[in-house]
DNA sequence: ATAATAATGAGAAGCTTTTGCATCACTAAC
DNA sequence: GTTAGTGATGCAAAAGCTTCTCATTATTAT
C-alpha cells in the first residue's frame, strides 16, 4: 500500500502522491522525466497538475523515495529508489538505459574522494554509447 | 595564437570567439557556465552578447575544443578540452572542483559497455561531497 | 462530522538556452 | 588596400523547463 510508504516518509497520503508513486512502481519505463509522469497520469485519466508532479517528485527525492538523474543534454529523469545503488549506461540514439553496479569502481571512488579530502555524499557514473539495437547498419 | 586554433577547427577567427577561447585558456576558474563566460567578458570591457557566448561554446564543443558537463542541479559548465580525459569531484557546498583519472575505473567502464552490447562514445563520473575546507565545524 | 492545516491545480513568473533578423566583420579575391 | 560575399554578431523575442502564487480543495486528528 503506497499510502503507508508515504506516511512512513512523513508525507500526507494525497491522491496525486499515491498516483505518482504507483506509476513509478509499475511503469514499464523505469526512468521518467516529470513531463513523462505528468502525461502518463493524464492519459490514465487522472486530473493532476504539472506543478504538482514537480513538487511531488522533489519531495520524493528529499524523502529518499526516488533518485533524480541529469543525463546528457541536461534533461532530468526520476526513478524509484529501491535501496540498491546503481549506475547507468545510456544509448545516445534511442535512449535505452541499462543499469549496473561495479564494486571495484565503487571502492575506488571512495578512495579517490578520501584522497582529495572530500566527504563523499553521492556519485554518479554515466556511460554513453550506442546500444546493440542501434548499431545495425541502416 | 588563438586565431590559428580556431581556423584549424574550421571556425572563422572572429573577435568573440578569440576572446572566449582566451578566457577559457587563461581564467583562474577552469569550469565556467555560459553566464560566467559572458560576465567575465563584459567585465573585461568586451562588447559581447550572451547569445553569442552560447553559440560559440556550442560550436567549440562540436569542434572538440571544449567539453560540457552537467553537474548536479542541472547547471551546465564548460572547460577547455586539453586532450586528456578526466573525471570530477565536486563540493556540494562551495562548488570546488577537483579533477582525477583512474585507469582501472576507465578500463572497467569499457568492459561494462562491451558487456551490455554498447559501443561506448563517452562517459562521465561525478563524485559529490563536502570538501576539506567546507567540513570544518562552523 | 468538524476544524485546522497542508496540498492542489491553474496560471503567472523565473531561468536558462535558442532563434530571427537586421547589421556588422572576417576573409579572400582583386 | 579595397571590395564583395558570406557568415557571425547583438539584440530582442521566444522557447523550454521548473518554480511560485494564491484561491480552492482534500486530508488528518479530534
Ligand atoms: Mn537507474
Ligand atoms: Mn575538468
Ligand atoms: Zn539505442
Ligand atoms: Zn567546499
Amino acid at each position: 500500500m503506497e499510502s503507508q510508504d508515504l506516511k512512513k516518509a512523513g508525507l500526507k497520503a494525497t491522491l496525486p502522491r499515491v498516483r505518482v508513486l504507483q506509476l513509478l512502481e509499475n511503469s514499464e519505463q523505469r526512468h521518467m522525466s516529470a513531463e513523462d509522469v505528468y502525461k502518463f497520469l493524464l492519459d490514465s485519466g487522472e486530473d493532476v497538475g504539472l506543478a504538482t508532479v514537480y513538487r511531488v517528485l522533489t519531495q520524493f527525492e528529499a524523502a529518499g523515495l526516488v533518485s533524480r538523474h541529469h543525463f546528457e543534454g541536461g534533461l532530468s529523469v526520476f526513478e524509484l529508489n529501491e535501496g540498491r545503488h546503481h549506475d547507468h549506461v545510456v544509448c545516445v540514439k534511442c535512449g535505452k538505459i541499462e543499469e549496473f553496479t561495479d564494486d571495484i569502481i565503487e571502492e575506488r571512488q571512495r578512495n579517490i574522494a578520501k584522497l582529495k579530502g572530500f566527504d563523499m555524499t553521492d556519485h554518479c557514473l554515466y556511460i554513453y554509447g550506442i546500444c546493440h539495437g542501434c548499431q545495425k547498419p541502416r
